[in-house]
DNA sequence: AACAATGGCGCG
DNA sequence: ACCGCGCCATTGTT
């Protein structure tokens, strides 16, 4: 601890104020082979705001180290240079560089270079840490009577790692001096802890795939914003419609509410108000448990004229939040819409977007057509679009091994017709397309662990069957009879749940240290863990059999991100979206056949490496628009 | 006034 | 008693 206590107080700082001295500086990186780079910016923007100060920190024999420091706001003359000298550092894989979250450092130099750049020995203490704790939490008081406890994620910042590790409080902000002096010994612990819980392999994907995300935040997607206006216009006209029809139904009713606050659109009925609805709903004659679109659908079929407005009303309402969202995220400088995208923030390792969140773009219902037509590449440009085809089934198939399963996909067979099949014992080919669509909800209720009364409730609401407990019981003992390596599995993971594995942590009070607690692992090894609170088991069975198909998932997705950033895409082509097992490119026109065909390819070739002896299809298409 | 929890719903 | 996420409006708490 001592040493590493050294390391952190920088034996010198120095700020660097001309060429020749930042090139002297450059001549003792190449030799040291390893640094640490922190930077500030006026703003979180890489498109519209500047680079402050760039820190690097160099180890000083034996634990210690120098901090440079390089003020561009003060000295915009050696920016360029700098700038540029950086990029190549990076790009340079015989020198190892330390970061803390490398997507926000990375999108500053790659929009300052202007070209594609090939970061490299790249370490993200940011990533590293999140991959050790994932999933992990820490449960708070919370004065809630109801709810006593409240979840608290661990918390990945510099000044967090910082504290935690190394027991130094950071300044507020300021100095990223101190920062970048921190990561040389927060990367020695971090790279310590990966390999201590066998997470190498996981944290090399996602330091190779953290360029990827930032190429997707630069690029942004192109959005047809007087379109946009158009439809914001036309549904906005229907939905005072709808508020027009529910109030006036309201009204006739005799329907009146007891406050009003002088905000809402009425005086008579919020729509926005379960209570109002649920009141309103209650002296029509119904009694629903809840306002959900279920039940409103229910309602609807038994004649309820309210609930059917109400229910478009919520789709419309929905639509003009969504459409607004994006238009007010235009970017001023090149007209395009840069949602952020998260690398690690779920507990499965999945990628999240948001501001506005690009993986809710609508796909089901009658107007999302309409939407995603506004999504457009640039003038010139084509969209290829790729996605995984019925991955989570077929990681299903490699991690229980199922043999059914297994030969099911090696020859092609389509696997929810099987399944029809299996269950109700006509011959596969006989197989008719509602029996084969029964079927596929049933495969995909499999994978999250439902239960017969689950399927019970799925039949009910997606095809309004009703079919008695003893009828889905037999067809998942049916369903579990031919896929008995799935059975098997599910056992396993449900014994694993109370299993005791020792994790390993570490911080700056006692050191390394393990912990027992319940675990699942990924087929490249990503580990989600859950705390233990005394002898209390705190995942579920339906996490454990969830997390390793929807965390391999993510492992695939974010190698053919990687491998498509390093191997395909250039300025000329480039990936703007990933949506869990989907992949979408903006290339030339005359070469987008190209492009999807070797996207195709990249996607099949990892996928059935990945999955081995279960092979990945992909299917990838050229589009004008997201609709197509 | 600022923050947290909750219900409801979009995507996979 | 179905997994993971983000977003919004409402409502309750400090």
């Amino acid at each position: 601890m001592v040493d590493m206590i050294d390391r952190l107080e920088p034996q010198s700082i120095t700020m660097v104020q001309s060429l020749p001295e930042w090139e002297s500086i450059l001549g003792e990186i190449e030799m040291a082979e390893f640094f640490g780079l922190n930077l500030t910016a006026t703003g979180p923007d890489p498109l519209c705001h500047e680079i402050q100060r760039i820190s690097l920190a160099l180890p000083n024999a034996p634990s210690s180290s120098t901090v440079y420091t390089v003020d561009i706001a003060d000295r915009p003359e050696l920016k360029e240079s700098i700038i540029g000298d950086l990029a190549g550092l990076l790009e340079n894989g015989r020198i190892k560089k330390t970061l803390h979250d490398s997507k926000f450092v990375l999108s500053f130099i790659r929009a300052r270079a202007g070209r594609k750049l090939n970061f490299c020995s790249i370490f993200d203490v940011m990533l590293a840490s999140q991959i050790c704790w994932s999933g992990y939490y820490y449960l708070t008081p919370s004065g809630n009577p109801k709810n006593p406890w409240t979840k608290r994620l661990v918390d990945h910042s510099l000044a967090s790692l910082a504290e935690r590790h190394l027991g130094i409080i950071l300044d507020e902000e300021g100095c990223p001096a101190q920062g970048a002096a921190a990561l040389l010994p927060l990367h020695d612990i971090l790279a310590d802890l990966l390999a201590k819980n066998d997470l190498q392999r996981v944290a090399d994907l996602e330091f190779r795939a953290a360029i990827a995300l930032v190429e997707m935040e630069i690029s942004g997607i192109g959005l047809d914003s007087s379109g946009a206006r158009d439809l914001i216009d036309q549904e906005e006209d229907e939905i005072i419609d709808q508020i027009w029809r529910m109030q006036d139904e309201a009204e006739r009713k005799g329907f009146v509410t007891v406050s009003f606050d002088g905000k809402r659109l009425c005086c008579y009925l919020n729509p926005d108000r379960q209570e109002d609805v649920m009141a309103f709903l209650a002296k029509r004659g119904y009694r629903p448990a809840n306002t959900k679109a279920e039940v409103l659908k229910s309602l609807a079929a038994a004649g309820c004229s309210f609930a059917e407005a109400l229910m478009r009303y919520r789709h419309l309402s929905y639509n003009l939040l969504f459409l607004n969202k994006w238009l007010e995220k235009v970017h001023p400088l090149d007209g395009r819409v840069h949602p952020q995208y998260f690398q690690i923030p779920s507990s499965t390792g999945r990628i999240s977007s948001r501001h506005p969140n690009a993986q809710q773009i609508p796909r089901r219902g009658d107007d999302a057509p309409a939407i995603r037509r506004l999504f457009r590449p640039a003038a010139g440009k084509r969209y290829v679009k790729a996605d995984l085809s019925n991955i989570e089934l077929r990681i299903m198939a490699r991690i229980s091994g199922d043999e059914a399963m297994q030969e099911a996909f090696i020859k092609g067979i389509d696997l929810h017709r099987l399944t029809a099949s299996r269950i109700s014992g006509t011959p596969f080919e006989e197989v008719t397309d509602s029996q084969r669509q029964a079927a596929k909800a049933m495969n995909f209720l499999l994978i999250y662990g439902g239960s017969a009364k689950s399927l019970q409730w799925r039949i009910l609401s997606d095809y309004g069957e009703f079919i008695c407990l003893d009828e889905t019981e037999e067809r998942l003992e049916r369903f579990f009879c031919s896929y008995p390596g799935v059975r098997e599995w599910q056992k396993m993971q449900l014994s694993q749940m109370s299993y005791t594995m020792q994790h390993h942590f570490h911080n700056c009070v006692r050191g390394f240290f393990s912990l027992p607690l319940t675990a699942t692992r990924t087929i490249l090894g990503r580990r989600r863990i859950w705390p233990r609170f005394g002898a209390g088991i705190t995942a579920s069975k339906f996490q454990m059999y969830n997390t390793p198909c929807q965390g391999t998932g993510a492992d695939l997705i974010k190698l053919v991100m990687a491998e498509v950033y390093e191997k395909l895409s250039d300025e000329e082509a480039r990936i703007i979206g990933s949506i869990h097992d989907e992949i979408i490119l903006e290339v030339p026109e005359d070469r987008a056949e190209e492009y999807a065909a070797r996207l195709k390819e990249i996607m099949e070739r990892i996928g059935s490496e990945m999955l081995y002896p279960v092979p990945v299809k992909a299917e990838a298409k050229v589009m004008r628009n997201l609709a197509e």
